[in-house]
DNA sequence: TAATTTATTTACCAGTCGGTACATAAATGA
DNA sequence: TCATTTATGTACCGACTGGTAAATAAATTA
């Protein structure tokens, strides 16, 4: 609806910072500290603004927890989506388990997984936001199983494939990768895990 | 050092509660809510103390957590020692995951692993919890790589076999196991996985 | 009974928590 | 220039954080 007008974009004072980047600190933050364990100052720190700025341009803590994972999910790299363009099932499997090894191993961010850790264990005043995220893992695993069962239609799954079952057992090992990088494993012991788990899956054919 | 004396115990006022029990209570609140999400007043309302009795017997909120996390590893129930004397590294495997699984479907007590979920991202006040745990993880696997390297000199594991990824992997399905549960996966569901994790495993013979 | 030792209760500490009221600053259109 | 609109900085709110000082209570030994 662009109207050619010098008027540079809406009324009123225009806010001194970059949104976008400063919900990139906002993750950042989360994902290192989890939900209870980052404070509002912890966050306008790192986001170079100060309280009323955030709540005016966020919501609140949690509505800004929930745009930053929103955020995260939706990285220029993100290895979900193109994993289930893969053709076949197999190789669904494998370009994820090798792509999150790989991106997990990346010091460029956080240790693991912010939908995994963000509030995994967490007071109740988190209650809300340890639901979104298990929405999300779960929503995540069904895409995964529907992706399976159109594989298994298209006859590159064995018709005894549980394609449930299969994408909950990936779901469990990419899982536990991101708790694995937490411990300390580093890129190959990560893609070694993913080939050990890879035996696991019904091979093409 | 029994001397048949009808002092009960110690000199001063007697504590008026049952440390052991106390601890418990502490326990399933770290375990439900994680370090961060725990306060102190959560643990006194579940310990049925006030603070300076629970500051007296265990320290403080750290060092409350350790212990409890000490109590939580050696509950009679751990599946984890009685593993690691099965006869094979396939058997100390199956036990495990199908032990694991069986124990985290367990709804009477809370969901997951303290040890995976007690401070996995959390803030810089819990970092020597965090490090505390992440020890544990790590000591735990090594334990199992151990056994496997056992194995491997019995002839049980193939010469190819690399005990430290086997336990590596198996790691990995646990930890990711501990999440499963939180996400609603129920036993079957985990024993399902269980079983899909074993087929990576070597098989014995 | 008296002195000692330890546990409990109450009340409090400074600091931080998430969140907001208010005055001011910077843009707009009229 | 002036009214309007939105963003910013400061200063504050009550509630809660982990932790403790001090008084009292209940056991011991002498």
């Amino acid at each position: 609806m662009k109207i050619g007008q010098k008027s540079v974009c809406c009324i009123g004072r225009p806010r001194a910072f970059d949104s976008e980047k400063a919900l990139e600190k906002a993750l950042e933050v989360f994902w290192r500290k989890g939900y209870d364990g980052t404070s509002l100052a912890d966050l306008t720190d790192a986001m170079g603004i100060n309280k009323p700025s955030l709540y005016a341009a966020f919501g609140n803590k949690e509505q800004l927890f929930i745009k930053a994972v929103d955020l995260y999910e939706n990285r220029p790299n993100s290895v979900f989506h193109d994993a289930l363009m893969q053709k076949t099932a197999y190789a669904v499997a494998e370009y994820m388990l090798y792509g999150v090894a790989d991106d997990l191993a990346d010091k460029s961010h956080p240790n693991g997984c912010v939908i995994v850790q963000g509030a995994l264990s967490c007071s109740e005043a988190a209650a809300s936001v340890k639901e979104a995220l298990i929405n999300k893992r779960v929503g995540h695993e069904a895409k995964i199983a529907e992706r399976f069962a159109e594989a298994k239609a298209a006859g590159d799954l064995p018709t005894s494939a549980d394609p449930e079952a299969l994408a909950r057992y990936l779901g469990t090992v990419l899982q536990g990768m991101t708790i694995q990088v937490t411990n300390g494993s580093d890129q190959q012991q990560l893609r070694e895990i993913a080939k050990m788990a890879l035996m696991a899956f019904p091979q093409p054919q």
